[in-house]
DNA sequence: TGTACATCAGTGAACGCGCGTTCACTGATGTAC
DNA sequence: TGTACATCAGTGAACGCGCGTTCACTGATGTAC
């Protein structure tokens, strides 16, 4: 048995790691396997020790963002806090400038939506599950009868940061996506009223 | 000077249309210029005597949305119309089943805005321009110490769509659907209050 | 402790395919006589 | 009215390139003795 046991595994996790850059950064087709393996610091060749396709890949590199990144991270930091406050800094960290600034970054839910919706099953799964990850941060922020609202927040943020992303006026960037973060907050901020 | 002068430019125009069903479908990358012309009933060489690149094809694409398809019938029937009841006629027609179920008809707002913020300047005003119209059509439902929710509604639309169109999962998407359809009217039904 | 060996992660050349683009051509059409 | 001609929209073969994938190999490493 030739190498570590874990050696193989931490390769692996390099090839993800940058897959998940490059993907987000330019999309599933814009990125080729050779790309990705120089990203690793590898080369082509070995790519297939690793995964069966090129899509197999993709799907690690939209589950990744679960574990790793600045999406997670705030999460884990915000556990404690109760859950409106938490919901409120998730909506202003999800809008920033710097997820615009540094694409690598970027949340996989509007970065590779289009790539996504062409994808296999194993991949829309991947993407659906860190759906319900952020739509479930909102609906604990919300009360009972409230919680058809986390969806349309999510589908706010996401939507807001797709067409920031389509336009280099950045006064016009800046402006929609502050328009949706005062719409989500007042979202999440609605106590117990309007109708049934 | 052989065929009518309009010949040409109603080739140019079946070529653009065949373009705008296949792009809305599949997007730019996964859509090849054979393709376009076969849909168009034609044969690939002639490509280049209508458009000097498949980019070029692309921006036409989606600029021609604003002339043709569901939503310019809705406005330009919605013309008579009071304001607030045109917009959200609108919402309900951006966010209604149809719209998923012919994705050759969807609007490149959510559709083709991944490939719009990869390409250049043409294709990004061309997407500009819908937006301004959609955008428009809100901030005139609006009252004037509110037109940033707009650009919110707008947002909404996008990206309950666009997560909509990730999952096989019709109770999902309809649900994402039909949340953003109730927060986008609640937004354009605000008349006059909330903090300054 | 030192050496021969087996394993398999990693290498880089090669294959096959599809695509955007180019090009020599062809044949339908409007015009000039 | 009929015919020869010039134009250029449309055709389809070809080119060159990049990509996903395959494959024969190599060499670093852990194990057995």
């Amino acid at each position: 048995m030739p190498y570590s046991a874990e050696h193989k595994a931490r390769t692996r996790e390099r090839i993800v790691d940058a897959a998940r850059r490059l993907f987000n950064r330019r999309g599933f087709e814009q990125v080729s396997i050779d790309q990705v393996m120089a990203e690793a610091g590898l080369t082509r060749g070995g790519f297939y020790h690793h995964f069966g396709s090129k899509e197999a890949l993709f799907v690690e590199a939209v589950a990744s963002v679960g574990s790793t990144g600045p999406f997670s991270r705030a999460i884990a930091d915000g556990r404690e806090r109760d859950p409106v406050t938490l919901a409120r800094l998730f909506v202003d960290l999800y809008l920033a400038d710097e997820m615009l600034e540094h694409p690598d970054e970027q949340c996989p839910l509007y970065a590779l939506a289009a790539d996504v919706s062409r994808a296999g099953k194993p991949a829309r799964d991947a993407y659906a599950r860190i759906f319900e990850r952020i739509a479930g941060i909102f609906r604990r922020a919300l009360p009972e009868d409230e919680q058809e609202s986390a969806l349309a927040a999510v589908a706010m943020c996401v939507g807001a940061m797709l067409v920031a992303r389509t336009t280099r006026d950045q006064g016009l960037a800046a402006h929609v996506r502050s328009a949706a973060r005062g719409s989500a907050h007042a979202l999440l901020a609605k106590p117990r009223r309007r109708r049934a």
